[in-house]
Formats: structure tokens, C-alpha cells, sequence
DNA sequence: TTTATATGTAACTGCTCAAGTTACATTAAG
DNA sequence: CTTAATGTAACTTGAGCAGTTACATATAAA
């Protein structure tokens, strides 16, 4: 993968709410705000913004003081429910041509692999469930104050105490 | 693509081998004709093939008269043996660009990703071991002998009765 | 020893796709 | 009306894979 990351821009984004809410400030959160911590462009977090807001995780604020928050608790949020909201690829790819029907084994052997990668991709879902988005924020948290981090910067961190 | 078709590529051959030395005769079982069967250029199969090898699955007789064979009962291949035969990407990439080290959620979240994939990573794993070469071999000719197929062709089926 | 038939591999082409970027229309608070 | 936000199209850039050509190397068989 087939290096994308759509995945991890997805988490990351939904933590970043979700840990901008525990704050006390309403400032509004935009996609300007979330770029800092991502380090990459806002149009880029709306493109995935969007697909989330298709999946009813999050909902947006037209206009002046627009800007994205959660639709339910984080901790009722997996990350199946996110891998759910990124475009899908199929884990693995079928032959790019189609294999020599009229051999025994390039006849049937797509219909096997189906099966088979279904199987594969259910047990992968299975094992996104079993974490959500507030057990990221919590882990990630805790990675913060444990580690040697540098001075804080970029929202939701900007001016307050740490929350952990 | 992401989708990258070499795992369906590697247990198509694979299969193909399995199959083939359930045959009689001994005919050579070279890349031109694997490359028949998967309907692609012999190199991309001798590329494919080469990692195999390297991985003790097969072996390869040079020169003329040289060819490709199993080192080991089908059965006792299993899917996740094949898997680690491929060149491995990640399931899920990490950010393209670092995140914000400044930022509370930026800090950490690489770190928790990191596992939660790995946990993915081994579910999927976990999965691929249930199914060997040789139930790939025997779920294939059960497709085809249920199937409408058309005339045969292409080795390993040539000239021969239908195996299953 | 020569010839025919394999593999091994480098090098190139073409294609697809993701990330990043720019630009601009739209929306709504103040 | 002005300002600050989203929504989205269009483009650039870069990476990676499948496919191909070409050729060096190896070896069984005549």
C-alpha cells in the first residue's frame, strides 16, 4: 500500500476533535487549524472531512465561524467506523489481466481468491473494533506526557495546560 | 492501485505448480507457460517466482530443461507463507509528512497507530494461515468442474482428463 | 563441442493514483 | 458589506507497478 494514508489522516483528524472538545475555549475548529497538527494542506483535511461528514461522524459549519465538530461521543466512535468512511480499496488486488479461463486453475482461481480476501478483510475489520477514537486520544495523550516533547504549538494544544 | 495484484499473482503460481505435479507427465514447468496460464509476460512471473525462491517455497532447475517446483507438499504452504513472500507494504501508510511534534495529538499519534496496525496487521495474518496451497488447488478445480467452462488450453490441464 | 532452451536481471515505457497546491464560487456571522 | 470559513475543480508532481525488450548466463541434449 501501498503507501496511502488515509487511514491515519482520518484518525488523526477525528482525535484532533475529539480531544479539542475536552478544552473549555469554543474557538471554531477549521480545517486551517487541523492542517497545522497534520502538517499538510486544508484542503486536504476537507477532502477527508467531507467523506467523514458523508459517514455522519462529523458535521460542518458554513461560513464565517464555521469549522467541525463530532456528531457523537468518541468513545462510541471505532476505527471500523472510520475505515468504513475512507474510499475502499480492496486489501488485495485481483491480477491486473484476467487470468487464461480455459486452464483449470486461471478459470476459478479469482472466485477462490474472493473468498479467501473476504475472510482476511473480516478478520481485519474485526480487529478495528475493537478500539475506538477516545481510546486514541487516551493512548496518544499518554504518549505525549510520558515523552520528551518539544514546547507545545498548534491547536488543540495552543496556551492550555496539558490534559493528561 | 493499491491494488497490487502480487499476492494473487504468487498463489496463482503456486497453484499452478501444485496442480501441474498432479499430473503424469514431467514436462518442464517453465515460466512461459505459467505465464499462459496468468495471461502475462514470463518476467513479471520469473520476477514473482525469484522471491519465492528466495523464500524456500520453490526451486528452479537453470539452463535448458530447467523449471519451476514446489519444495514442499502444497498442503503444508500456507497463505500467510505466500504473504511473506511478497515485497511487504504496510496495511496502512503513516502520514506522508510528519505531523506537528508541537501539537498534543500530533506528538504521539504515529506511535499509537503503530500499534493498533500491528494488531490489524496480525488478524489479517492470523487469517491467511487457515488456508493452505493445496486448498486453493482443490477449491479452484471445484469451481471449474461446477462451472460452464470453456475448451481447454494452457497447461496444466492440456490433454489431460479434468483432475477433480 | 555446439545448439537450443531455460533463467536472471537491468533498463525502459506507460499507466494510474495519491498528495499537494492554486484558484475561485458559495455561505453566513458580525 | 466585509470577513472568514467550506466545497470543489483543475492542475502538478512523484511514486510505484505491470509490462516489455534485450541480453548475459547456465545447462541438458544432440
Amino acid at each position: 500500500m501501498s503507501a496511502n494514508s488515509r487511514m491515519s489522516l482520518a484518525v488523526h483528524i477525528l482525535a484532533w476533535l475529539a480531544c479539542d472538545r475536552r478544552g473549555t475555549d469554543q474557538e471554531t475548529a477549521t480545517s486551517q487549524h487541523i492542517a497545522a497538527s497534520v502538517n499538510t494542506n486544508p484542503v486536504v483535511i476537507r477532502r477527508s472531512l467531507g467523506r467523514l461528514r458523508e459517514h455522519g461522524l462529523v458535521t460542518v459549519g458554513q461560513g464565517r465561524q464555521g469549522g467541525w465538530t463530532l456528531t457523537r461521543d468518541a468513545a462510541s466512535i471505532t476505527l471500523l467506523d472510520v475505515y468504513c468512511a475512507i474510499p475502499d480499496e480492496p486489501l488485495f488486488g485481483m491480477h491486473a489481466s484476467a487470468p487464461d479461463a480455459r486452464c483449470h486453475i486461471g478459470y476459478g482461481i479469482q472466485t477462490v481468491l474472493a473468498g479467501i480476501y473476504s475472510r482476511a478483510s473480516d478478520a481485519l475489520r474485526r480487529s478495528l473494533t475493537e478500539t475506538t477514537v477516545a481510546d486514541v486520544v487516551r493512548e496518544t495523550l499518554a504518549v505525549h506526557a510520558a515523552g520528551d516533547c518539544p514546547p507545545r504549538r498548534s491547536r488543540p494544544t495552543e496556551g492550555r495546560p496539558p490534559l493528561l
